[in-house]
Formats: C-alpha cells, structure tokens, sequence
DNA sequence: CGTTCTATGTATAACCG
DNA sequence: TCGGTTATACATAGAAC
C-alpha cells in the first residue's frame, strides 16, 4: 500500500520488518478490536513477533476467557484426562509421550490461574513481555 | 468505512451485523495472515462470533503451537501442577476451587493432544465450527 | 522504539441482484 | 441470506525526526 506495492514475503531488512511489524500490529489490534465491538464478539489474538516478543489481545476481560471457551468448543478431553491421572498415580504410563504434553499442561495451567487481566471493557491494547 | 462513516457500536440489526462480521473477518484474515508473513511472527487468532461460532487462525502447522508458546512465555506453573496433582491424589484438597479449573484443564489438554492441524505453511485459512 | 506527514493501495458500507 | 460492485473511508510504505 501507499507509495508502493509489498511484496508478500518476509522482509529481510531488520530495521525495515519491525517498523513494518509495529506498524501493522497497530492497525491490527484496531481491526480486531472494532471487529469485537460491531459483532459484539469475543476475540483473542496471541503474536510472537520474529525477536520473541509477545503482544496479545482479548476483547474479554481476561484472554484466559477466550481461551477457555476455545477449549470448551471441544468436548472430548477424557482421553488426556484418563492418561495424565494415570500419569501421576504411577509415573509410568506412556512416561515419554506424556512428559511433553505435561510441560504444556503445567504453563498452561499457569496461565488459566493467575494469568493478570491486561485489558477489560473492550479497549484495545497491546502488552510486550519478555526481555 | 465507505460510503459513510461507521459508529464504533454494536450494530443492533442482526442481518448487517453478520455481514458486516462475515466481511471484516475476513479482512482480518488477510490482515493478520500477511502480518505473520512480512514480519515472520507467529500468530493465533480466536473468535467466537455472537452466535456462538467459533472462528480461528494459526500461522503455525498447529494453533496449539502458538498457544503453547505463549504459555512458555510465563513460567510460574508449579504452584498449580503442585494443586492439581495433589487433587488428583487425596481428592479434597481446594477441591471446590480446584473444580472450575479441573474443567478448563480437561479440553485444554483436548486441545494440546488432539487439534488437528487446520492450515500449514502459512497461507490464511477460516474454519467454522459447532452448528 | 514512537511519531508525523502524505501519496497511494486497500478494505469495506451501502447497494444491487 | 449470499456474492458482486463501487464510492469512500482508512491503513500504511517510505522518509524524516
């Protein structure tokens, strides 16, 4: 747009891809966040930018909400729940194949507990973490 | 936009709503998909529209990619794991609070283990849901 | 990193089948 | 409710600070 076409593929320029990347993310969390108040709808957006970063947006009051209902959409969840139970009455149980998924389970479970509320009423923002 | 400015409200006709929804969903799309490619980020998009229906986006082979990643963004999981291991074991300890949680962990766990992969290699793709 | 400015490229509200 | 069309409103690349 303006003043030249992009080209739809990554932007090698360092400098050039975070200003980009800034830009862009600005206008985003506009969009999303008009698409959640005329569609009266709920929104999450979860973006790790090239270096990392984390910025994220949910027109809920916690993101874990959105989340949460996305996991909900779902209802089969007894296999896991079967497998992790097991898990940790005896430790052995698919041990290997468990452990990965574990490490998931315990930082989600992070988040779906203590995860602070970043933004509530419906306003757009945006939050960086992490270095 | 076009045609007349738009009033950043809920729109109450539940035709326009859905059209304009439908739309700018898809504009959205678009927006976040060549975010994900310009500035080479990872991105995960939920929405669950006013009727209920689930809409999603993943720049990743897997949304729980980047969930999980953004569940690695934190690293204070302990606290709850020590909880829940506990609950699973002698079944009383904070047992009404743990409860709540106990579900969202359920399809959470659905969610890490079995969510098919929906797109890969990062073109835009919007999957429709439940109903 | 953020802002501002401006020429242009896009998205889309209101219409129309 | 859908899928185009079109006139406008908006987003943003590039440049400079």
């Amino acid at each position: 747009m303006a003043r030249g076409k992009v080209q739809m593929r990554r932007i090698e320029n360092t400098t050039s891809q975070q200003v980009t990347f800034s830009k862009r993310w600005t206008g985003l969390l506009k969009k999303v966040y008009e698409l959640s108040v005329l569609g009266n709808a709920k929104v999450a957006v979860i973006i790790f930018s090239q270096k990392g970063r984390l910025h994220e947006f949910s027109s809920n009051s916690k993101i874990r909400k959105t989340i949460d209902r996305y996991c909900r959409s779902t209802n089969d969840a007894a296999t896991y729940q079967a497998n992790m139970e097991q898990y940790i009455l005896d430790g052995t149980y698919k041990k290997v194949y468990i452990q990965t998924q574990m490490e998931a389970i315990r930082t989600m479970s992070w988040i779906l507990l203590n995860r602070r509320n970043p933004t509530d009423g419906g306003s757009a923002r945006a939050k960086s973490e992490q270095h």
